[in-house]
RNA sequence: UGACUGUCUCUUGGGU
């Protein structure tokens, strides 16, 4: 078990979902029953593949032989859940674990405001017993997602402890609503920008139809990552400027 | 000898 276990963690790690899911399943074929160590590595292989039925079935299994109660195995059903939207079954899980870190927490809050269910993602934002600043922008985030520019603003207002991230996310709000000086005025207030500021400036200036200053902040910028040029081609594309696109995606350095 | 985990920016498709 310690060899199958050692491999299934080693795909699942690799982002090989499919090969770590085929392995979990020959190996019991084979007669070898997984233990709690098999579980927490198999379990995020069906997260990032979204297989939730193959998630279910592991935690059936699990229930089986009786790891449900291990503090690795319930972390991982929580995250898998989560991250096959399937917020029932991860409230389920959650509810019930021995310990809850503020990870799980956080990460309750964000599936719940990516499926559209702030109400819920707030209530457990509350019931928080100690937040740190990822929390709090997870929740300004889930705010953001589902169109509560006023809700977001006032929860920055409140956070103790900003950082870039929760800057980065403001832009982003501003931006998808159409408004761009305030974005703007976040990124010029923040103590210091990173390339994904850069680029939530390029993408807002892209989807309101300034590709001119989309080209001007992506020159200015001081550094750039994939996403950095992907969103400059897509300013450019979504903008009817094909011939522009093309020619930036032909001076794209090859590490990226 | 083996295990999991959270928040921001781009791209494609699908759904509403």
């Amino acid at each position: 078990v310690v060899s199958w276990t050692a491999i299934i963690a080693g795909y699942a790690r690799e982002g090989h979902g499919e090969e770590a899911l085929t392995l979990f399943y020959r190996m019991q074929e084979t007669g070898v029953q997984p233990n709690q160590f098999t579980f927490s590595s198999v379990l995020p292989a069906c997260a990032d593949l979204a297989a939730l039925e193959h998630g279910k079935k592991a935690h059936e299994g699990i229930i089986r032989s009786g790891f449900q109660y291990d503090a690795f195995v319930e972390r991982a059903l929580v995250d898998m859940y989560v991250k096959c939207g399937s917020m029932e079954d991860g409230g389920n899980v959650f509810a019930r674990m021995s310990e809850r870190s503020v990870l799980s927490w956080t990460a309750m809050i964000a599936g719940y405001a990516q499926n559209e269910l702030v109400d819920e993602a707030l209530k457990l934002f509350q019931k928080i017993p100690e937040r740190d600043v990822v929390a709090w922008n997870a929740m300004i985030a889930g705010y953001a997602q589902n169109g509560h520019v006023d809700e977001a603003l006032k929860l920055f207002q409140k956070t103790p402890e900003l950082d870039v991230v929760s800057f980065n996310a403001m832009i982003a709000i501003y931006t998808q609503n159409g408004r761009i000086d305030e974005a703007m005025k976040f990124f010029q207030k923040m103590p210091e920008q990173n390339v994904a500021s850069w680029n939530a400036i390029i993408t807002g200036c892209a989807q309101n139809r300034r590709v001119d200053e989309a080209r001007k902040h992506f020159q200015e910028m001081p550094a750039r990552d994939v996403v950095s040029w992907n969103a400059m081609m897509a300013a450019y594309a979504q903008n009817k400027y094909v011939n522009e696109a093309l020619h930036l995606f032909q001076k794209i350095p090859e590490r990226n």
